[in-house]
RNA sequence: AGGAGUGUAGUUCAAGGGCAGAAUAGCGGUCUCCAAAACCGUUGAUGGGGGUUCGAAUCCCUCCACUCCUG
């Protein structure tokens, strides 16, 4: 018989109890969890991006989490190949994955796909920045010979857009513009998306109550012990730099404390922002597990949800 | 309940008779290989009441609130 491949992506803003849940279904499924988190799949950052405690570590096996150092050159697109090529095996095993995580971009990447664009160059963005730096004028007119269509609409102001673009036509030889379909591409599995809703006084509440516990389960030394690498992107996250401007004295623990509870807000902000996008999400209040339950048995028995 | 001072946006502060402004918070949005990133946009205030004046946040009276001092 066919084997079953079935994606259940567990998404919603930071503090919203994705991890909960994705265990909970996982544990009833007997299956995986598969993270799609920017963040949790550095080592030596398990608390301050609130990484799976060992109970739940224990209870159901997790993946992408802690898989990388915090050194390497990361991206979507590592996330991408590296996700979809796990995902294979665990098809085979389980049938039915369940997929948690809060990255916008990386789910997107792993439900629909990414163009094949040329991979983030290290080197020649460092050589853009410093670029960017003394001249933005000169990447823009750049971008405006290789590209003119993308150079109308990008966001001329920020540079990672702008930097990117280039790098993409001087890496291809072909505009950036051209290179993308701005379609989704067919997976050959079954996905469900399943969206954590919160009121937003509600979940502000539980964010700052969260950055509490994690300064009580030992942030501070976490971030500590990561303070020599700050420079990498890895650290370049909320619940660090926070603390990180307090070792260098520029700021009180009681500030720092205080700018990661805002910064976890603003955060959470924009992951609803991307997500309620998304019309393909069925979101559900908390606490109507047996709603979710019941959904999923439906989008299991095939369907169409 | 004696004296003095201060009341401007959620907060900190401008404007001292002539269009109430900034920072920050808040809110909304963008997003195809750094995305917990990087950006863009935007709501909102003169404590209440009266008076002087062509015109009051600004001057006067009064009430209220807060702060300090004295007892």
């Amino acid at each position: 018989m066919a084997h079953t491949r079935n994606l259940i992506v567990v998404c919603g803003p930071t503090g919203s109890g994705k991890t909960d849940l994705g265990v909970a279904l996982a544990a009833r499924l007997g299956t995986v969890v598969l993270s799609a988190d920017s963040r949790q799949v550095y080592r030596g950052m398990a608390i301050g991006t609130a990484q799976p405690d060992a109970a739940q570590l224990a209870a159901v096996k997790h993946y992408m989490v802690a898989n990388h150092d915090i050194g390497e050159h990361y991206t979507c697109g590592h996330y991408e190949r590296e996700a979809l090529d796990l995902l294979e095996t665990l098809f085979e095993a389980y049938g039915t994955v369940v997929a948690v995580g809060g990255s916008g971009l990386y789910i997107n990447a792993l439900c629909h796909g990414m163009d094949k664009l040329p991979e983030a160059d290290h080197a020649l963005r460092q050589q853009l920045e410093a670029a960017w730096a003394q001249d933005p004028a000169g990447l823009l007119d750049e971008l405006r010979q290789s590209d003119p269509a993308y150079y109308e609409k990008v966001d001329r102001a920020n540079p990672q857009r702008v930097i990117r673009a280039i790098e993409v036509c001087r890496l291809s030889g072909t505009p950036y513009s051209a290179l993308r379909s701005h379609t989704y591409k067919k997976r050959d599995f079954n996905i469900l998306k399943i969206g954590i809703d919160f009121p937003r006084e509600e979940l502000y509440r539980r964010i700052d109550l969260r950055v509490e516990r994690m300064k009580e389960a030992g942030l501070e030394a976490e971030a500590r012990a990561l303070y020599p690498y700050r420079a990498y992107n890895a650290l370049r996250t909320v619940g660090y730099r926070e603390l990180f401007d307090y070792f260098d004295g520029t700021a009180t623990l009681g500030d720092a404390v205080d700018m990661i509870k805002r910064n976890s807000r603003r955060y959470a902000k924009r992951q609803m922002t991307w997500f309620t996008k998304d019309d393909a999400i069925h979101w559900f209040a908390p606490g109507r597990e047996e709603n979710i339950f019941s959904l999923v048995e439906g989008f299991l028995r095939g369907e169409h949800v």
